[in-house]
RNA sequence: GGGGCUGUAGUAGAGUCGGUUACAACGCCGGCCUGUCACGCCGGAGGUCGCGGGUUCGAGUCCCGUCAGCCCCGCCA
């Protein structure tokens, strides 16, 4: 019924094909596009990754292909051989990449047919995902995803190449790892010939890069799957590609320094756009005064202000209470949004509760001065203070927030986002970096009364805070780093601990025993007393990368076969329940569900 | 664990205050057409209104539950 393949070779992709190409005799092959027969002439659009090319089939030219062409529908795999030829005048299509030619063809083979598909393989139709996922192998036909993981591929090739020039070796780590304590959930893997254990799937490849720093390979990198069973968010999934990297023999500068350039050179060649290096930095205490959050947008103002002193002896309770218990008050000047309703002023203050925050306090600068339900709590000398300290002009909105600490910078901090999203000050083809550095090296962890990194715990402290270890280890901080990017954390790392007794006293702080230490990372602690060598590195989130770089809204957008966000896959329907048998080999025995 | 949005032919939508046989578009099927290109014209088929229950003379519409997809909080060293 269908034709055989037999000796056709494929000459050009159908997107490649244009004017310099008239005259050829060449053979094309992939997917119909679209059908259009006028009785006598037909016409196919033929479709693969490359793009889209006419065929045109004239009865009395080839009546055989013309007729076999007859019965061809949308998805139909075909191969097509024929001349390339101008289009005649009056009918180039400008609209298409190879719209001033076509080929003439004389032989046509049908190669397989296709049901109707679900939805049309283009880019004007819109699907529900849900449709979209379970017939992925078609959506991914579709030109918005070609593209984006052709993209995908490019960066990756271009990562390689980078490293590889800067004298990095890939080294692959292995995925059946040991579970260890701290940081994510982990994904685990019953071992079968050690009934009663588990591996776990490595949330990073983080101690093995060390060791192969002990090792002595100097310089490694690896774009490689990493596991956390953490839920998901439109920017995050259980698996994860990772581009891991890790230096010997450097400081923090000498890491950031090499990979801002590789940022730059990802940026350059996904998408012609220069960046300028060095990327800025701010210390995270500076982050988090001025914007609130370690993750700061810096494609506009809008910045955070303390005005915790100038309100304390408010007559305005809310503020001068929070003020007196060590609470913090902090507004923000939202430039011209005094036209903003009273709808949308309860918007934001719905938004900020979001992230715990009992209220927003709000003020319109008109020509008469403050229009604001607080106003008559200030003082004409407090208000004039407050103009001078949050720069006000008429038609400002100012935004007030008075809680703890943690909450009014967070709230206040995402309101910001939000709002620089919402106003348009925050365009996608704008790509704005900064480091964000000297983050703190622990944090108090109320719920399990004891210190949890805020890195991880092989990260290194500054080194002129390390006698804080012993006396206010709360204040310590961390060689770490994030690269963030419109908002984004993209990439984040820090110089490691290589001495033995300070990694000892990191995990003495996190309330690791020795006994727990040896057994968990005795490996790692044997490792740093064979001559560790000082040694740094970072990873960069290719997935997150991938979705500013294409556009994307959802890291879906940039995955082959992405997770639902209950972590299952619609398209194979995993995960699945397995046969008794299987369960029985592995010693597993499955608890009712509670319900 | 919690909050929110969505669910109607293959697809994406409309469906008023609860009232006749659930609409038109794209796609699909058949016919016509020798320069179209998201071809055009004529005709046709296609529905478990996510699922279950309830209220009602009567439910796509109202109520309760449930499932699925998505967004968010918690979580994510």
């Amino acid at each position: 019924m269908n034709d055989k393949l037999g000796n056709w070779k494929r000459t050009h992709r159908c997107g490649d094909l244009t004017a310099a190409n008239v005259g050829q005799d060449v053979c094309v092959m992939g997917w119909v596009q679209r059908r259009r027969d006028h009785g006598g002439l037909i016409f196919i659009d033929l479709r693969d990754r490359e793009g889209i090319v006419q065929l045109a089939l004239d009865p009395d030219r080839d009546l055989a292909s013309h007729q076999k062409a007859e019965q061809i529908r949308n998805e139909f795999v075909i191969a097509a051989r024929g001349k390339v030829s101008h289009r005649p005048d009056g009918t180039v299509n400008p609209k298409m990449k190879t719209g001033e030619v076509e080929i003439e063809i004389s032989e046509l083979l049908l190669l397989n047919r296709s049901e109707t598909p679900p939805f049309m393989i283009d880019e004007f139709t819109e699907v529900a995902e849900n449709i979209r996922l379970k017939y992925r192998y078609l959506d991914l036909r579709r030109p918005a995803l070609q593209s984006n993981l052709l993209k995908r591929h490019l960066v990756a090739k271009t990562v390689r190449n980078y490293l590889d020039g800067q004298g990095f070796i890939e080294v692959e780590t292995p995925v059946l790892t040991k579970s260890t304590p701290e940081g994510a959930r982990d994904y685990l893997v019953p071992s079968r010939v050690n009934l009663g254990k588990f591996y776990a799937l490595p949330q990073s490849p983080q101690l093995f890069k060390q060791l192969l720093m002990v090792s002595g390979f100097d310089r490694y990198f690896q774009i490689v799957k990493c596991f956390r069973d953490e839920d998901l968010r439109a920017d995050r999934q259980p698996e994860f590609t990772q581009i891991d990297c890790e230096m010997s023999f450097v400081n923090r500068d000498d890491v950031m320094s090499v990979m801002e350039g590789m940022i730059a050179e990802i940026f350059k060649v996904a998408l012609d756009v220069e960046i300028s290096l060095p990327i800025s930095r701010l210390t995270y205490a500076e982050a988090m005064d001025r914007f609130g959050v370690d993750n700061p947008d810096m494609r506009f103002g809008m910045e955070l202000f303390d005005i915790t002193s100038q309100v304390a002896g408010s007559q305005f309770k809310v503020f001068a209470e929070v003020a007196a218990n060590d609470g913090l008050v902090k507004a923000m000047n939202a430039k011209g949004c005094a036209t903003l309703s009273r709808k949308e002023l309860d918007e934001l203050t719905e938004f900020v509760k979001i992230y715990g925050a009992k209220g927003l306090a709000w003020a319109k600068i008109t020509d008469e001065g403050w229009q604001s339900p607080i106003a008559k709590f200030f003082t004409a000398e407090e208000l004039a203070a407050l103009n001078e300290t949050l720069d006000v002009e008429v038609g400002d909105l100012l935004l007030f927030m008075a809680d703890t600490p943690r909450v009014a910078n967070e709230a206040l901090g995402r309101l910001r986002g939000h709002l620089g999203q919402k106003l348009g000050l925050a365009r996608k083809d704008d790509y704005k970096f900064v480091w964000v550095t000297d983050f703190p090296l622990l944090e108090w962890d109320e719920e399990e009364r004891r210190h949890v990194a805020v890195h991880h715990p092989f990260t290194s402290p500054l080194e002129e805070d390390i006698p804080l270890l012993d006396s206010e280890p709360g204040k310590a901080r961390a060689q770490a780093y994030d690269l963030v990017l419109n908002g984004s954390e993209i990439g984040g790392g820090s110089v490691r601990i290589h001495d033995q007794a300070v990694q000892s006293r990191m995990f003495d702080l996190l309330g690791i025993g020795e006994e727990e230490a040896r057994e968990k990372f005795g490996f790692l602690l044997d490792a740093l007393s064979f001559g560790a060598p000082p040694h740094g590195g970072i990873a960069f989130g290719l997935d997150r990368v991938m979705m500013i770089l294409t556009g994307a809204d959802s890291i879906r957008d940039v995955i082959a076969f992405p997770k639902t966000q209950k972590a299952t896959c619609m398209l194979s329907d995993a995960p699945n329940e397995v046969a008794e048998k299987q369960l029985q080999e592995l010693g597993i025995r499955l608890r009712t569900k509670q319900k």
